[in-house]
DNA sequence: AGATAGTGTGAATCAGCGA
DNA sequence: GTCGCTGATTCACACTATC
């Protein structure tokens, strides 16, 4: 096996537990082969399964009987059978492989992807988003029966309805957006050019090689560095690629040896970016924990400080104990208090507190930003 | 029953022998009004069946106000079995309604379209087309967990896959598209304003009123003159409103008595138009917002390429993920961080930003053109 | 009258932690 | 497992109120 490896970084001290499955590309149908890998082993799985219903190949009716003559219906019939088969095959041990807050993304067409999404459904898996990926440059449609078919479908989901503690890289998604949040409709252009891997008589390696931007917002958006993302029908490898040059680890399973061949060469030629670059926004969400009374404590706000909502409208004071009283006389946290004032039910007291200082009103949050700062540096 | 009827043009002739139901609004249960009307007896159907959306608790926006969710009654379903089971009637009569030739429209989210196309499916329809809609003002997603679920699905199929009659008129809508193909994703807004019904008390009277733009772009693009359209889900009858002023026939099923008097009120203000309604369907958009992330991906801006302003006192290097981050290290938007390392409030960030193109600094706005003549699409 | 600021709202499967 | 508290979170328009 050629050493397809991302240099370890985050984890080098553990790099002697690394299974040897890590950054590899695992020859054989994708059922057995992920049926071989430990159960809760990935972060994220990325599927490209065949959109052909008539792909005889890849697909194994559950008996091996073979169908008489019937008509067309029964056959359609058949064939999506066989294809549900396959699709729930694979989608379970997909499933089994997948910790419990990772999730998956498939790609699909209409050919192919109604079945997929309602055996998720079925499945248990639960569906957070599902993409459209719009095409730039999609292929006309020649006869002129039809709109053209300008886009592909992607679905998100979760392990599971309950599964709340997914990642997704919201805060990321929204600054690369123009501070606006990303939404479910994605635009690129189809894989062309120098990206198009060619073989030796310049005809396309694999018909349906996705392109690179989409493998890496689908990365950025749902996993982090280090995680590991597991493509059971791994083609050239497009997901293997852009998962190790964003510094996460991948896991390939392919039948066809011309594939792995075209994606081991590929592969050894990427260039890990440097982790400087790698890193992503810190969420919110993530920041250490800052009680306001530590705010109190720090002499930002002393006992008695005023403060007061962004219009001047309600007023409380600062309690040395770090609860605030309205000027109503009740006193609890700054969001109880907050929420009390204005008749609501919750409210965040960071954003809605403000306190004078010199001639201007100043959030409080901009002071718990502070003692944030102070504690990072005192290295707590 | 108000006569609702539009003037029958290209059946003039026939008038006495259309049948009473004939741009009529029936009412029950659509599963058994469509099976005692005759077989094959309609041009096109377009369908919005219940979602079965499965809403959790309430749903508050960061102010508080809490989101008016859709949580009636025709929208629950116990199971997915359930729901399937109910998909599969309704779609099994309606296909017996179809002409041979006639096509079939059905509207859903990712909350039940795969299982709706695969019944499709499974009961024999082709699948034309999946056309995506995309809002132009889509609620955004408040709590910041998924990407903002900014489209919905149609689905296009004939009655069966020898069916090649059917209509479809490519001209028409490659002259309303800038002489270019149209497109499978469409952009239209969601219905506001004055198009949006509302009950005497100014609460809206359907939950899910569709816009009649996306409604006269279905319409012309697979139905004729004189055509009938079923709407077995009429509500408060947007079909039926641009089927009259198109000069189509229609007819709707729908339970709910005060959906169908609203429909009727509709029905008899709608005046029947000239074709020139063709013009309202490619909303023109201002340029594309293109992610910063997209420049990125494209390799016109390779993680770790540094940024300066233009007088070069500020620097900046582009991460991974479409953020950028200043020498003192804090990372955010091209705009939050041109902001912040001026001392100001706001900064466009495309016009401050510039990176060095051999001996020249080359403001990134020209890259982001670059990107934008890439991925010219009508319509974006 | 015209500009500006403020408010309302849409098919939504929309927390996480510690006790 | 439940309960309770902290505190994170919005885009494009249409419409209304105010200056």
């Amino acid at each position: 096996m050629p050493q397809l490896r991302s240099p370890s970084r985050s984890s080098a001290a553990l790099a002697t537990t690394q299974p040897e499955w890590l950054d590899t590309i695992i020859k054989g149908d994708c059922v057995s082969r992920m049926a071989a890998l430990p159960a809760h082993s990935v972060d994220a799985i990325f599927a490209d399964p065949p959109y052909n219903l008539q792909l005889g190949g890849d697909l194994t009716r559950p008996d091996q009987s073979k169908v008489d003559a019937v008509d067309d219906a029964w056959d359609q019939f058949e064939s999506f059978a066989a294809y549900d088969a396959f699709t729930r095959a694979w989608l379970l041990a997909a499933r089994r492989l997948l910790k419990p807050n990772g999730t998956i993304w498939v790609i699909g067409s209409y050919h192919n992807i109604f079945r997929v999404g309602a055996i998720m459904q079925d499945l248990g898996f639960w569906t957070l988003n599902d993409i459209v990926w719009r095409k730039s440059n999609p292929m006309p449609n020649f006869r002129g029966r039809r709109f053209q078919n300008a886009h592909e479908t992607l679905i998100w989901a979760s392990k599971d309805k309950d599964a709340k503690g997914y990642t997704f890289n919201y805060d990321a998604m929204k600054a690369a957006n123009d501070d606006t949040q990303m939404r479910s409709d994605w635009l690129f252009p189809i894989c062309t050019g120098g990206e198009r891997l060619k073989d030796a008589e310049g005809s396309k390696t694999h018909p349906t090689q996705k392109p690179e931007a989409l493998l890496a917002r689908v990365i950025l958006s749902s996993t982090r560095p280090g995680d590991t993302i597991l493509d059971p029908f791994f083609g050239t490898g497009t997901t293997g690629a852009v998962a190790k040059r964003l510094g996460r680890h991948f896991v390939g399973i392919e039948r066809e040896d011309s594939y792995i061949e075209a994606a081991t060469d590929r592969l050894l030629s990427v260039e890990p970016l440097d982790a400087d670059f790698l890193q992503t926004l810190t969420p919110k969400r993530a920041e250490p924990r800052v009680p306001f009374s530590s705010v109190v404590e720090a002499g930002l706000l002393p006992p008695g400080t005023e403060l007061t909502d962004a219009k001047g409208r309600w007023q409380a004071h600062v309690r040395a104990d770090g609860t605030i009283a309205s000027s109503t006389g009740e006193a609890a946290s700054i969001h109880r208090v907050g929420a009390r004032v204005q008749g609501l039910d919750a409210c965040n007291g960071w954003t809605f507190w403000h306190v004078r200082d010199g001639g201007r009103l100043r959030v409080i949050d901009e002071l718990r930003q502070i003692v944030r700062e102070r504690i990072a540096v005192s290295g707590a």
